[in-house]
DNA sequence: TGTACATCAGTGAACGCGCGTTCACTGATGTAC
DNA sequence: TGTACATCAGTGAACGCGCGTTCACTGATGTAC
């Protein structure tokens, strides 16, 4: 039992874990209205704790809507993998290399429709990625994966991967963005996904 | 003298055009913070007016917005419409059809490079067209003609015809929104050109 | 042409809101003897 | 094992900010006679 202090940094002082309640609460809030709705005098006001309290685990609002940006982006790369799972077993594998890369802009997409206020949080972490984190967001990183498993297989020349992840990530980004803000924001979800998958494969097919 | 009411809506009562004057105060605050730098205290402050009397002329602070927005669409259409222009005479009809889509492309990034706040918004009156405007924004409709003069010129076969407009949109629109935003902001003109034009011309072989 | 009147653009003050952040404090906890 | 002490998480109140919007008003203008 001497061993309590295990690897999370969590102090059972007052509250146990303050700074991870904080985090909590400030995804719910992105998750309902975006990052312009985590103030952190609600998400003070909904842990139960006066606002002042949340300076001594977090510098500032920014830095506690950068650390939930770095949480979404994580959260984000399970359903773009999960694409993969469902594609099935196919024989070849530049098919299945190529299923991937479909899966991946298919669940980033899937994941800002389901969860816009996440998605527009998300970006923040994009734009000003954490000290301690890695350099590049993951979403992004799974991509770059899928299209070197492209090159690797055959699916994709060599010549033609130079800058490729940007057209990828362009694409289905703008698609995401126009989806949930654009005219179509509010289609029936067979249109959405008849648009998504177009977006998708022709991007796809211009960059091969 | 008698018909000095011409056809704008302009009357010379006390300020001359409050109306008018508002809102190209509000395009500058758009221009240098975004919207959520257009106030109706700071637009009223700079024109040199009470708060209150704004709502002489205008809803509410949105309306403002949104008629800031569609302004903001008409000048986006000019960029991509000076990118045709300088494509020189070409013999072939269908190649001057591609590089009449390319311009288009092309202009949306570039005003949204030159014109962060502007672009930003401008997506704005996109989500919620004006009642008293057209249905679909100025730079989409753009794009539309674009397209169609490929199809009529043999540059893009009428079975392709169907969705490419959302294909592009979502291509260029998401190119513009990472290089305002994205890790690759602030990073050097010749990279972003070289990224841009990789950008369109890969959803436009896409969608061929 | 001159005067009385109606109109309504613009005023000034106030309402109530929520925010981020700071400060001296208090009181529960962990630790050293 | 028991007590004194140091630590520091959380408090409560306040600072100063800016916002959108409303209200009764005042005063310049256009118009009717």
């Amino acid at each position: 039992m001497s061993s309590a202090s295990t690897a999370e940094p969590s102090r059972p002082y007052h509250h146990g874990d303050l700074r991870a309640a904080l985090l909590e609460v400030a995804l719910d809030l992105a998750r309902e209205g975006g990052p312009a709705a985590v103030s952190l005098r609600e998400v003070t006001r909904r842990v139960g704790v006066s606002p002042a309290a949340a300076y001594r685990h977090v510098r500032d609002r920014e830095a506690l809507l950068r650390a939930a940006a770095q949480e979404i982006q994580a959260r984000m790369v399970v359903p773009m993998r999960e694409r993969l799972a469902s594609s099935g077993e196919r024989a070849d594998a530049a098919a299945r290399a190529l299923d991937r890369l479909r899966g991946v802009g298919l669940g980033y997409i899937d994941f800002a429709l389901a969860e816009p206020g996440w998605f527009a949080t998300a970006m923040l972490g994009v734009a000003e990625p954490p000290a301690d984190g890695p350099a590049h967001a993951a979403p992004f990183l799974e991509l770059l994966a899928a299209l070197d498993d492209c090159v690797e297989t055959g699916a994709l020349s060599p010549g033609r991967r130079r800058g490729a992840e940007f057209s990828c990530w362009a694409a289905v980004h703008g698609c995401a963005e126009l989806l949930v803000h654009g005219p179509l924001r509010g289609a029936d979800p067979e249109t959405v996904r008849v648009i998504a998958e177009k977006v998708v494969d022709d991007i796809i097919a211009g960059i091969r």
